[in-house]
RNA sequence: CGGGGCGUAGCACAGCCUGGUAGUGUGCUCGGUUUGGGACCGAGAGGUCGCAGGUUCGAAUCCUGCCGCCCCGACCA
């Protein structure tokens, strides 16, 4: 195995792929569009999981969990929502196995299932067919439940993260009295995924309403926030639905309201999943390897030793130990890397390939000097600093990565965003890359025209564009507002 | 499902065209010297060459069939 990545500008998908694998991210599983979600990256994924988690408790959610199996008849309810799904089912038609005369084992045709079972793609129908015996008044609403959950769905292509055939995600569902408080609902928990993209993520998102063609199959409005990664390409990294009633309606639950009349109740549902990872990689990381946000980083600081001697590591335990403990009680997560089968040369570039945000060094010299040397992996620069009160400047430093990070992040997103008026500026701009602002009629035909001839898709309606007549750069027609183009993943 | 590519040591590959009984890098094991940016020297372990059949005195190499994987498209909250 080569030590070096491919370099991020010469095939950005080989740059990808190898850094999550050497990174220790994840690995391809043998089971189709599977993977292996290695320790170090199920780490970061609980850090992303805890901080989630925290700001949806903190709106008042709940976690609960529901089945794997969906019977195929609830599936079949809501129309829409069967028709958008339908194609990526893994779907369960036998209970058993028996010995096969030719040996190894074989599928008992006696054990056919009398309904199929499909391996859920998403959860809004088996929860609404909870919900049913969960509702009967308005007193039982609103309902607010997460669940953390791994779906299934069958998609022809696969990318490590970014589209597996089975991943990880947490997904919503509430139950609400009125419509009003499901759209308030819908907005706030798309701001708590604004939030957490840029919060803790450190990677800049646009906020805005998917156009009808992309909409979840079967809601009302879909939410999302549209992230920009580094080789120009957009990616959906959160959605958050307004279902209105049809679930509801689909799955026959009722509630009696204040006024004593049978209502429907409003729905909504959001999710978020280990997509995030691979937005997260590409978002961020350098031909070093990955570089990750300080909030993030399952370790946020390594110390490595420089030594010959035993007794010279013994000096520099002495002096480092105080130093941790000093470090820990600040809430920082330390690392003191005294293994002493591999060189430093060697730990210097592993840390930087698993995008540990800060890096100590210490050896003889320091301790003669009274220093040690501060390495960021963000800026991969490095600076001799006093041992005296290094505890507290690597606290502040944490900040200052976090900021930085977010920064160049959103710089990024900023050079990379441009406004065009015609269809010629239009077509060669979607060839270079990044956000594409342009005027469009509103109509589905230009949409699907536009995608055919150029990949780009709308990525969505911002939800802070001003109203600003123009022309469609496509049709020519009237257009209220400008509208965020993209090639996405 | 279409178009292209690949299957040889843990990993990455060469060898195949032109058949002669398997090699390089890296990783691994042991010993020694090293240690402030991926160390060096020496010794060693590790492969039914994807599977099955055929041609041949002889097949990783040629032929047929099958299986698997990757890339590009179609698909994709």
């Amino acid at each position: 195995m080569s030590k070096k990545l491919p370099t991020r500008s010469e095939d950005y998908s080989a740059w990808y792929n190898e850094l999550v694998k050497r990174a220790g991210l994840a690995e391809n599983s043998p089971v189709r569009g599977c993977m292996v979600i290695k320790p170090y990256g199920y780490a970061i994924w609980e850090k992303m999981q805890r901080a989630l988690d925290d700001m949806f408790k903190a709106t008042g959610h709940q976690n609960a969990y529901f089945p794997l199996f969906v019977p195929k008849s609830f599936l079949e309810k809501e129309e829409e929502h069967a028709e958008g799904f339908a194609k990526e089912c893994a779907v369960v038609t036998h209970y058993r196995l028996k010995a096969n005369p030719e040996g190894g084992l074989m599928v008992d045709p006696e054990a056919k299932l009398e309904e199929e079972l499909i391996v859920r793609p998403t959860s809004e129908t088996v929860i609404w067919n909870t919900y049913k015996g969960w509702i009967q008044s308005w007193r039982d609403l609103p309902i607010l439940v997460n669940q953390w959950a791994n779906v299934v769905r069958w998609e022809m292509r696969t990318r490590l993260f970014l589209r597996t055939t089975e991943f990880l995600w947490q997904e919503g569902h509430t139950a609400h009295a009125t419509e009003q408080e499901a759209i308030e609902e819908t907005e706030q928990m798309l701001g708590i995924y604004a939030e957490f993209a840029e919060n803790w993520m450190a990677m800049p998102v646009i906020q805005g309403l998917k156009t009808p063609a992309e909409r979840f199959a079967g809601a009302e409005e879909t939410y999302c926030i549209e992230a920009l990664m580094q080789d120009g390409k957009a990616l959906q990294a959160g959605t958050s639905h307004f279902l209105g009633q049809n679930f509801s309606k689909s799955f026959e639950v009722q509630f009696v309201g204040k006024d004593n009349k049978l209502e429907y109740p409003w729905a909504t549902s959001w999710g978020l999943s280990t997509r995030m990872m691979g937005a997260l990689v590409m978002a961020h990381s350098d031909d070093n390897g990955l570089v990750l946000p300080p909030k993030l980083a399952p370790i946020q600081v390594v110390i490595v030793p420089i030594y010959r001697q035993e007794e010279d590591l013994v000096k520099i335990v002495e002096k480092i130990n105080p130093i941790m403990e000093e470090l820990k009680s600040l809430g920082i997560t330390v690392k003191f890397d005294d293994d002493d089968k591999y060189k430093p040369g060697y730990k210097f570039a592993e840390y930087e390939l698993q995008g540990i945000p800060v890096r100590l060094g210490i050896g003889m010299r320091d301790l003669e000097n009274g220093t040690i040397e501060v390495a960021r992996r963000d800026t991969l620069t490095k600076e001799t600093k006093p041992i005296d009160g290094i505890a507290n400047y690597i606290k502040d430093l944490m900040n200052e990565i976090q900021q930085s990070i977010y920064d160049k992040a959103l710089k990024f997103q900023q050079e990379n965003t441009f406004v065009v008026e015609t269809w010629d500026e239009f077509k060669s701009q979607i060839e270079i890359g990044g956000f594409v602002v342009a005027h469009w009629d509103g109509t589905a035909e230009t949409e699907e025209k536009i995608k055919q001839k150029t990949k780009a898709t709308i990525r969505c309606i911002p939800l802070n564009s001003i109203e600003m007549a123009g022309k469609c750069i496509y049709s020519g027609n009237d257009s209220p507002k400008q509208v965020v183009f993209a090639k996405a993943y």
